[in-house]
DNA sequence: ACCTGAACACCGTTCAAGT
DNA sequence: ACCTGAACACCGTTCAAGT
């Protein structure tokens, strides 16, 4: 055997990678999406290099943390577009996506960074997820329900936008399903 | 005469402090709401000792920067209110508005972080400007032309949303107008 | 009365030295 | 092959010492 299979991690260096992931969840659930990596590193036990040479940048990190929901999303979109008329599955999509946004502070800030930064780790995952969803869009807009001159990168958008709303003050948090069917019933065409 | 006139400031710190907004002017519109006031000192030329005695917090360096344009917002409200239609005043006054909130990356985050924090320095002024603004939209929804489960906290809430995304990407900047119109015409009944 | 900058407690990021 | 933590370049904030 010539082509041999490329060895697997070190076994510490997978227990280093999985105990790092577990403490980044608590501490972003606290923190939100901006918090300390040095404190993850220390409430991890691990030295700061070890998580710099597992997660180069934050936004690997967090793409390791997210990409199971953008991928269950998108997965989402698939299975609403096939079983629901086109209204009714945008609705629901969005309803599902704007759930998931509040689950870390910060998280609609970083979602909205990956559309333009395509060096993030992010990007792919979330751009799949943003085209599933397009394409619920583009049936809506097809059968009347929502106005031609919106696109896929203006609703992904404005519902981050509420979703950020929500981050910046609990009382403005308490509004966010308003704000969110203000904003949708508004890209119906009048 | 036993109640003398409170002394005028000492000249130096006159001077320092003019400098400080100076500079903090610049520097804010370099680097956004979140500028370093060290950047701010050392820019000055001027202990950071002296920034901080001047200005206890970054939200009153901020207040005095744009303390002048919520007063004349809010006075910009008053005039339209009694010179245009209902939906025309409340329409021209949040496009007034919209095109001050993007003077400064980080503005519209700051703004709305005002609502909830009174104890900031931009909680009064900013609270007046929108005071003023709810006016309008009142007015406008007696004339039938918004939505009647609108408040005026949502509607500036969405307004600096939008601002937000602008902050978040060029490309998102450039669909700033269009991402506000949609909004606004959404708050139109249906 | 006011100014100054060192001091303290934090960051993110890199990298030489270890095992 | 991987881990470690010191080192560097930054923050915000406070306060003792100066003028």
């Amino acid at each position: 055997m010539t082509d041999e299979e490329p060895r697997a991690p070190r076994a510490d260096a997978q227990r280093n990678r999985a105990r790092i992931l577990e403490v980044a969840r608590t501490v972003v659930a606290e923190q939100g999406t901006q918090a300390s990596l040095r404190d993850v590193a220390r409430r991890a036990g691990i030295g700061l290099g070890t998580l710099y040479r597992h997660f180069p940048t934050r936004d690997e990190l967090l793409e390791t943390l997210l990409s199971d929901r953008f991928d269950r999303l998108a997965a989402r979109a698939a299975a609403l577009e096939s079983t629901r008329p086109p209204a009714d599955a945008l609705a629901q999509w969005v309803s599902d996506f704007a759930e998931g946004a509040t689950a870390y502070r910060g998280l609609a800030a970083s979602m909205l960074a990956t559309i333009e930064d395509e060096t993030s780790s992010l990007h792919a995952s979330c751009l799949a997820m943003r085209q599933a969803a397009g394409r619920l869009l583009g049936n809506a807009q097809a059968a009347g329900a929502v106005r031609a001159d919106v696109d896929g990168t203006d609703l992904f958008a404005l519902v981050n936008a509420v979703g950020w709303i929500a981050d910046q003050a609990p009382s403005l948090s308490a509004r966010r399903a308003h704000l969110l069917s203000l904003v949708l019933d508004g890209l119906k065409p009048h």
